[in-house]
DNA sequence: TCGGTTTCCGAACAATGTGTTCAGCAATGA
DNA sequence: TCATTGCTGAACACATTGTTCGGAAACCGA
């Protein structure tokens, strides 16, 4: 049995509201308020579904998570999630720089790392359980490196196109990450 | 001519407070007005000398930033303030906690990458002033995987020493950088 | 269509934080 | 000493958060 048409309708609604916010302000500069005021829906009502803003950004990113899952293994050897996340990135590009940009949040980015992080790992895991930098760092440095390619071409002006990125991605870190996973090339 | 002694007594209790209170909470839970009770000066004192919370932060960042700037050229080859950095970063574990951890903040995490971006594009350039990945790509990317690294240390269990932290950087971006750099090997 | 259940409303509330103002007192440095 | 400068502290308007609760409304299944 599907959700009360209700809570769905309530659900979309902020969503939406939290969305259009964000495009406008980023989301720092959300309050929950405004997104009641948007939403067109009581303030106790909000605080029925979610305890934060923080609580119905998580629930917006398990999109992106799932999209990041479905391209997991595009292309061909590691990271193959990089190349559609920056062309999704680019067409979304006023979302990304409202949630990556400056205008963005500790707690966006932290999310979105972990994600991508869990991505990552995987991937390495797989090729190498025990790789010549300690695992976490790998995952952390990887992830730090793809992270600031993102959030540099979301808030600056630079015309970078999707593969360019990914390109500049892969050339700046692959190396690294082929020497640390060892000999055993990954296919 | 120096500064009055109550300018310096209260911008110096200003600091202080910050610090001691970032140490308990981190840099975003603090408030203008702890810092004030723990600073013990009046609210519009608080207010002649900064505007903001953010302010006070980079009045203290300052210091970092002399920090990172005299180790500049540490060691042979790029990246000299990278072990220096971990260094600091190790006896000053909870400071950095603080500022880098979950509980600091875009701001912190920012200015901080902004002060470390401005070393490393000073000496990427030295070497090639037209890389083959565009410069202010490689830059955000290794200071993110720097970035990360020292997060993920500040908030993590893992014991790494300085010395993994910073071999695990230079093992990692190293290749990609040379491989970006060209042939002329970096002295 | 009925009827019990679930959700929504909305207004009020206490708490907390921000940034400003101003008149009077106190410390400073020359 | 004394003019200058800085500090005080309380009050203020304002914004935001998260909770509460009775009554109205919408929903879904029979």
């Amino acid at each position: 049995m599907a959700l009360d048409r209700r809570v769905r309708r309530t659900r979309f609604a902020i969503h939406r509201a939290l969305m259009d916010l964000m495009l406008e302000k980023g989301y720092e500069a959300v309050t929950v308020t405004e997104i009641i005021d948007r939403a067109d829906i009581g303030r106790s009502t909000f605080y029925a579904h979610y305890t934060d803003k923080r609580d119905v950004l998580y629930a917006s990113l398990d999109e992106l998570a799932g999209f990041l899952r479905a391209h997991r293994d595009d292309g061909e050897g590691l990271f193959g999630f990089s190349l559609a996340m920056f062309e999704h990135a680019h067409e979304q590009r006023l979302l990304i720089r409202a949630l990556l940009g400056r205008r963005g949040g500790t707690v966006v980015r932290d999310r979105i790392a972990y994600v991508i992080g869990e991505l990552v790992r995987e991937q390495l895991v797989a090729h190498n359980p025990a790789p010549a930098i300690p695992l976490d760092l790998l995952v952390a440095g990887v992830v730090g490196a793809y992270m600031a390619l993102l959030a540099r071409w979301a808030d600056g002006d630079e015309p970078h196109t999707p593969a360019q990125l990914d390109a500049a991605f892969r050339q700046l870190v692959t190396p690294g990450v082929a020497a640390a996973l060892g000999p055993g090339r990954p296919g």
